[in-house]
DNA sequence: CTGGATCCCTATCGATACTG
DNA sequence: CAGTATCGATAGGGATCCAG
């Protein structure tokens, strides 16, 4: 009934690998960051976009979030000189490929809930 | 250089399951879950073993975690009725599942580092 | 050995208001 | 539109001591 489960994987994955991995899940793991990369991963770009497309998000905690994100690599910030100024966020290869790799976690609440 | 990324995947699974991923990575990404996972996936399975095996964890911090992590199904407690009572924690299936499907990660990590 | 109880500090967060 | 500033509440977490 459950999944076939290779938990001997962890046993060959150095301790730096580890530290590591603990580092991402301490940053999407954080309230706001998976909502605000998975609005992302659907298409919202600008800040507003995403604001609202998450619920009970606030402005202040988008931001701080973001420059979070766009710190670890996952997000890109991008302004367009326009006037008024323009600002998109959009996802870097990094962050596509975090995502892609938390995908099994879909798969595992679709397991257990 | 990079990965091929499947995004797309995630256009697919409804927001419930989202929010309910979302839940999960909070758990472990808060510190400490993901050593304690670890070092039980190693083969630790006393409290003072595993407390041992992660570097800088407070036995009140360990004893708060396993709480959390027992109550999201996780892990198992097992009292042992012997003089003095011997306790001993387990990964549940649920929990041996979630570190496989958290396997990705490490390949994350070691793609961007 | 396996924690629980306290103390206390700090980081975080929500609400609200404001701006180029 | 895309944020910043400020404030007050609360939760998280380290240190320490204690107990069955």
């Amino acid at each position: 009934m459950t999944t076939p489960v290779k938990l001997s994987d962890w046993q060959r994955v150095d301790d730096e690998e580890c530290r590591q991995a603990a580092q991402v899940l301490e940053i999407v793991g954080k309230r706001w960051s998976s909502g605000i990369l998975l609005a992302m991963a659907r298409g919202a770009d600008r800040f507003t976009a995403i604001n609202t497309s998450v619920r009970d998000l606030t402005s202040r905690m988008l931001a701080v979030r973001l420059r979070e994100l766009e710190h670890a690599g996952l997000v890109d910030r991008v302004v367009i000189p326009t006037m008024p100024v323009g600002v998109r966020y959009r996802l870097t290869a990094q962050g596509r490929d975090l995502l892609a790799s938390l995908q099994p976690i879909a798969g595992y609440t679709h397991r257990w809930n």
